[in-house]
DNA sequence: ATGTCC
């Protein structure tokens, strides 16, 4: 039997796959034309993933596609283990949405929009490369500072010390993640250890790339919010989110640029190295399936590293949207912004699972918490449920969502985009530059690229509405309101040749 | 995703 035909559809929205008498199947999100886009690749890793050592419970979102050991777009839980490959290689890669007050009319002039591109771009640097590219009015942080937010996240002082409004860190799904004896020292001192072992070459230029994009799949975009109806159910959410319907947000998708890339390579190579060295069988076969038993030096050192890249994440992006805010009021004056919520789709969280406390890998997933969840109970969502917010593509939306109750079923997770339908190399082979450069300008959507990234047009992207579908028929989720672009910014060079 | 080839 191949790899998909061991998909068993049991409704229209899930389906499961069986993966031993003895263990809960997979969960499958997606109606039948979503469950089609699953390659054999990608079941093969979610089997992989179900079958490992100490996994309860495997989700496969219908944005999943191949990822690096495990699938992205896909939950794994675990109360005694610890795995890197299932939180991935950029270490908290999430989204965040900044509310500005200023009607969707104040932007439909292009000249307007083109000014608003300069200033952020003036900001906030993308592309990969060493530290961060030279930005006219960007924000240097010095080695004490970067080593105070790697360890402390987006704390009152980093915040008061960054320009944050210290206000926004309640809007963070974590604001700061501590080592794995719940503690910030151990962190400090975990860093201290990673530098003294020449872990970190060329520290500080990493720090400076704090306030920056990167590239690939990380944009910003700016954005006309549209409530999905008047239902009180929804102006109740959009209320409590601080969600203004025909007025201008701006949506931020990035993570832990080179630092958490560096942390994360490290922890697979040396959990590579000792699973070789012990002759430990690897789930699947795959390397990059290693892991490490919950309090053991190893977990602890890897929670510690993935808490460190988290943090520097966190601080990123919160750095960004103040940017950006900066930005707004330089081309509108007197214009304000707050944020919305900032949420990640690449993390391992402890949550409580069927009565008990088990790490929660998301990766290329979104945690989906409804009103009354216990976690919430604390913050200004404990009603309504927390956003999720989902980067569709710039031409379908992007959408806006809360949990519903049955998001149980998915461990408290939904997708986190469209997800991948067309390699990269496939989309630069097929996919005409001029077509596609056409088709923003038709949106009457701008973006700072001459030439955008073909690997990155819509089209490499699955079908947003038939994962919005999927979201929905499975009952996990609803939108309240979805995200119209009005400018992309994103790292353009590779089209440029 | 990534100092995308030190």
């Amino acid at each position: 039997m191949s790899a998909s035909e061991a998909i068993i559809a049991t409704g229209e929205a899930t389906g499961i796959l069986p993966t031993g008498a003895s263990r809960t199947p997979i969960t499958v999100i997606g109606t039948q034309a979503i469950r089609e886009t699953f390659d054999d690749l990608c079941i093969q890793q979610a089997i992989n993933s179900r079958n490992a050592p100490g996994v309860t419970q495997v989700v496969l979102n219908p944005d999943a596609h191949c990822g690096y050991g495990a699938p992205i777009g896909c939950v794994m839980v675990s109360p005694s283990h610890i795995y890197p490959g299932p939180v991935g290689v950029d270490i908290k890669c999430s989204m965040s949405l900044l509310q500005l007050d200023i009607p969707a009319e104040e932007i439909e002039d292009r000249r307007v929009r083109r000014a608003l591109i300069d200033a952020i771009c003036e900001r906030t640097p993308t592309g990969a490369g060493r530290g961060a590219r030279h930005v006219a009015k960007g924000r240097v942080v010095d080695e004490r500072l970067g080593v105070e937010a790697l360890v402390s996240g987006a704390s009152l002082s980093v915040c008061q010390q960054m320009g944050i409004p210290p206000e926004w860190a309640e809007r963070c799904e974590d604001s700061a993640h501590l080592a794995h004896d719940h503690t910030a020292d151990s962190l400090a001192m975990r860093l201290e250890e990673l530098r003294f072992r020449n872990a970190f070459p060329n520290f500080c230029q990493k720090i400076h790339q704090l306030g920056s994009y990167g590239g690939g799949n990380h944009f910003g975009e700016c954005e006309v919010v549209e409530l999905r109806d008047r239902e009180p159910d929804t102006l109740q959410a959009a209320n409590a989110f601080g969600l203004r319907d025909g007025h201008v947000a701006f949506l931020s998708h990035c993570g832990s640029r080179g630092i958490g890339h560096q942390l994360a390579m490290g922890q697979f190579r040396e959990l590579q190295c000792k699973f070789a060295e012990w002759g430990i069988p690897l789930p699947g076969g795959d390397r990059e399936l290693v892991y490490a038993p919950l309090g053991s030096p190893e977990a602890d050192a890897y929670i510690d590293d993935m808490s460190l890249g988290a943090n520097f994440a966190t601080v990123n992006h919160l750095m960004i949207n103040a940017l950006v805010l900066e930005a707004f009021q330089e081309v509108l004056p007197g214009c304000t912004g707050s944020l919305v919520y900032f949420i990640s789709h690449n993390i391992a969280r402890k949550e409580i699972v069927d009565h008990r406390p088990a790490w929660v890998h998301r990766k290329g997933a979104t945690r989906a918490f409804p009103a009354g969840h216990h976690a919430l109970a604390d913050t200004p969502f404990a009603e309504t449920g927390h956003p999720i917010l989902l980067p569709g593509n710039p031409q379908a939306g992007s959408s806006v969502m809360v949990a519903t109750q049955g998001a149980e079923k998915s461990c408290y997770s939904v997708n986190h985009g469209a997800g991948r339908r067309l390699g990269r190399k496939r989309a630069i082979r097929e996919l005409d530059q001029k077509a596609v450069d056409q088709s923003f300008d038709a949106a009457d959507i701008l973006t700072n690229c001459r030439q955008y990234p073909r690997d990155e047009a819509p089209a490499t992207y699955k079908d947003f509405e038939e994962v919005l579908r999927s979201v929905e028929k499975a009952d996990l989720a609803r939108e309240v309101a979805r995200l119209r672009a009005k400018f992309v910014i994103k790292d353009g060079s590779a089209a440029d040749d």
